[in-house]
RNA sequence: GCUCCCAUCGUCUAGUGGCCUAGGACGCGGCCCUCUCAAGGCUGAAACACGGGUUCGAGUCCCGUUGGGAGCGCCA
């Protein structure tokens, strides 16, 4: 198989987007299993929008993905002499023309003409007025062959295209001097020699003013696949305000960017029946022939699954790394790695959706303070609770050794002693005096993460809050 | 409005004319396990938008309807 040649062209606006980031996940995927080069090209040419920050962001966010590129990033503002001189090629190629209608005669025309049950297409009136470059305030427009066909045979969507008809003669350059969008990506694809242009599906009734574009340069055009939109719950695009679209945001609620890029290329992809795959099986296995055509809505829950699988299948060594700046900021310190914040974290794999949560359930290892949760207090740290509480207390001191192994037969005893009591009711009141929460990994594990200091002192702290609701009756 | 596109369980999807009384996964219900919460195991409910064709046979092909989306900028 040849080696192709792709690209991935985000707009620098402050974040990468989860539609951006799928975009270049399969960009990625497709170069790396076809082998060629994949390009990063910044398209920053809306210079208000644009900044150095913003493109950082993007990069970023890529790179925590772990999508690299073999070129770049290239600004497309630095190809701004090219596009401009590529404009003047056409004109004197009388492929374009200058074009002295105004903004508001346009509209006018337009809706005029859409009142009459037009299409609104340009009218061409410039088109054979052949004005010069001293016509005053004009834009150029390519002279676009209205028998052309602009048509191609799409990677996703199969055969694709209009007749030349029916779109008009559109602006290459505004009034300003400066280039458009469709004259820059095309100029820059022909230049960067991409072989496939692999983007999103907002762009398929954009392809056929490119064809031409590509036609009136005498270029090959390149072969286009076009990705169907990832949507809102609604069925809509998604809204930056209402929807989660920054991978920037995925990251900091505690998503490990495996899960992420599992998540994403999901979306929209399969592989038969397969739901998991590592970036080298996405690499072996990924094809646009079984990108669906329909728009895909983000599931979240999905996602949860998911970035719980892959904390369940964290190593060690990767899992402290990733969840280690949620942890400092639990505790309020910097935590150090050691055998028992292993083990916590372990217990913890299976109870987490997410880094976040798993720090905050780690809280009660974490903190020496811990605060009791009062629905919890409430149901659990009740009278009855007083006395096998302060009997497992002295048999807990007692213990040379702090393991789950020498705790569960301290409980027992416990329980035996105290008339066959139920487990449960002994180790929920421990749970809520040692954890905060009715909710932990199971109690000998929990002491044994806590220690014997601590799992004394908050058991004692349990027993005066009892004895506290008693005297308040 | 015009052009283009899309349509299988709530969601992501398998399915490329017979293997489909439609499979998997997330989510949801039930059961088991159980010191709580999970995890795990078993199990259940849940879809081919509708109407016409074509064909011996249609989720799969064609047409229409309905619904949805994108594009129609001197934005990218």
């Amino acid at each position: 198989m040849s080696l192709i040649r792709t690209r991935f062209a985000p707009s620098p606006t402050g974040f990468l987007h989860i539609g951006g980031a799928r975009t270049a996940l399969f960009n990625w995927a497709l170069t790396r299993k076809q082998g060629g080069a994949f390009v990063l090209r910044v398209e920053d040419t809306d210079l208000e929008r644009s900044t150095r920050e913003s493109e950082e962001a993007v990069l970023d966010g890529l790179r925590w993905l772990g999508i690299d590129w073999d070129e770049g990033p290239l600004r497309q503002t630095d190809n701004a002499d090219r596009h401009k001189a590529v404009v003047e090629q056409l004109l004197s190629e009388g492929k374009a023309y200058r074009c002295v209608c105004t903004k508001e005669e346009l509209e006018a025309r337009r809706d005029a003409d859409i009142k009459a049950g037009g299409k609104g297409i340009y009218d061409g009136r410039c088109r054979e007025a052949a004005h010069g470059a001293d016509c005053g305030d004009h834009t150029v427009r390519l002279r676009v062959d209205a028998e052309a066909s602009l048509r191609w045979d799409d990677l996703v969507f199969g055969p694709s295209g209009q007749d030349a008809s029916e779109i008009g003669d559109g602006i290459i350059r505004r009034t300003d001097g400066t280039p458009l969008y469709h004259l820059a990506v095309v100029v820059d694809d022909i230049d960067m020699q991409i072989s496939h242009v692999i983007r999103g599906a907002d762009h398929h009734s954009n392809t056929p003013f490119q064809l031409a574009l590509y036609r009136a340069l005498g270029a090959e055009p390149p072969t286009f696949g076009h990705v169907p939109l990832i949507v809102a719950e609604s069925g809509r695009k998604l809204s930056k305000r209402k929807d989660p679209v920054s991978i920037q945001q995925f990251k900091a609620d505690g998503f490990l960017p495996d899960a992420m890029v599992n998540w994403l290329v999901r979306l929209g992809w399969s592989h038969g029946d397969q739901e998991i795959f590592s970036r080298d099986e996405i690499v072996e296995h990924f094809g646009l022939d079984h990108v669906g055509r329909a728009g895909a809505q983000a599931d979240l829950q999905k996602l949860e699954w998911l970035s719980q699988h892959y904390i369940k299948e964290a190593s060690a060594d990767a899992l402290y790394e990733a969840v280690n700046p949620f942890i400092d900021a639990v505790a309020g310190r910097n935590v150090d790695r050691d055998a028992n914040l292993d083990r916590t974290l372990d217990l913890l794999r299976e109870r987490s959706n997410t880094l976040v949560e798993m720090a905050e359930k780690a809280r009660f290892v974490l903190c020496d303070d811990i605060e009791i949760d009062a629905g919890a207090a409430k149901k659990h740290l009740r009278p009855v609770a007083l006395e096998p509480l302060e009997a497992l207390i002295p048999s807990l001191e007692a213990l040379d050794e702090w393991s789950e192994a020498s705790l569960e037969p301290a409980f027992e005893a416990t329980c035996k002693a105290l008339d066959d009591l139920k487990l449960g009711k002994l180790a929920q009141p421990v749970r809520v005096c040692v954890t905060g929460t009715g909710a932990s990994p199971g109690i000998y594990e929990t002491l044994e993460v806590v220690g014997q200091t601590r799992t004394i002192a908050r058991l004692r702290a349990g027993v005066d809050v009892i004895k506290a609701r008693i005297a308040e009756g």
